[in-house]
DNA sequence: AATGTATATCGGAATTTCCCGATATACCTA
DNA sequence: TAGGTATATCGGGAAATTCCGATATACATT
């Protein structure tokens, strides 16, 4: 658990919009329940239309969210979906206090 | 409470350092305490020494902790010690499990 | 095999961050 | 007032980050 790699991803508007959307899906990608659900996260292509930014952009976000830890995907077919990694920010908030 | 700019403090190494060090002065900064205890916080010159950078740099990284409401600062004579805030971390330990 | 769709990776321009040396400011003492 | 010490601010080169368009890869369908 890099530290600096955490709070780096972390130092970002629109990466953190991201999580903030992934933690209730339901709510902010009410299209795509009626395909696959939440079980896996969400696809890229709907975070991409919802951040309004590009398609390389988003999904380097997305791999830098997972390589810092927050985030977790799953391939299925040619979709990629991410879900938030809740025992990172649980261990996030307890290191703020302990470590920082 | 401005959530990147606090990240964006905590992406350097050198600035979770000095963060680290505040916490326990008397461990980090025995050479002050004779002199002035810790109420205060420690001054700029101990850390910068402790830091290994030039004044300047320290200076700037202290400020900008300061301006993410990290730490505080106390002006007395010609030295500034700074102490952490440590309601921020509190508050930013709930604000990554309520908000994030 | 050829085409279409979803995602990842590459190359790069613009901006920001890192950290420095030089200089300015504040305060203290003789 | 002059000189010394502590800190803050300024200007800038090097490195990292932001975000893009173009291209590559992976998978599905026909």
């Amino acid at each position: 658990m890099d530290q600096v790699e955490i709070f780096k991803a972390l130092s970002n508007k629109t990466r953190l919009q991201i999580l903030a959307w992934l933690k209730e899906p339901e709510i902010y990608f009410p299209g795509q329940l009626e395909h696959t659900g939440f079980e896996d996260g969400v696809c890229v292509g709907q975070i991409q239309q919802k951040a309004g930014l590009t398609q390389s952009t988003v999904s380097e976000y997305l791999a830098l969210l997972q390589r810092a830890g927050l985030v977790q995907s799953t391939r299925k077919g040619q979709w990629t979906y991410y879900r938030r990694n809740e025992a990172a920010f649980e261990q996030l908030s307890k290191l703020i206090l302990s470590e920082v």
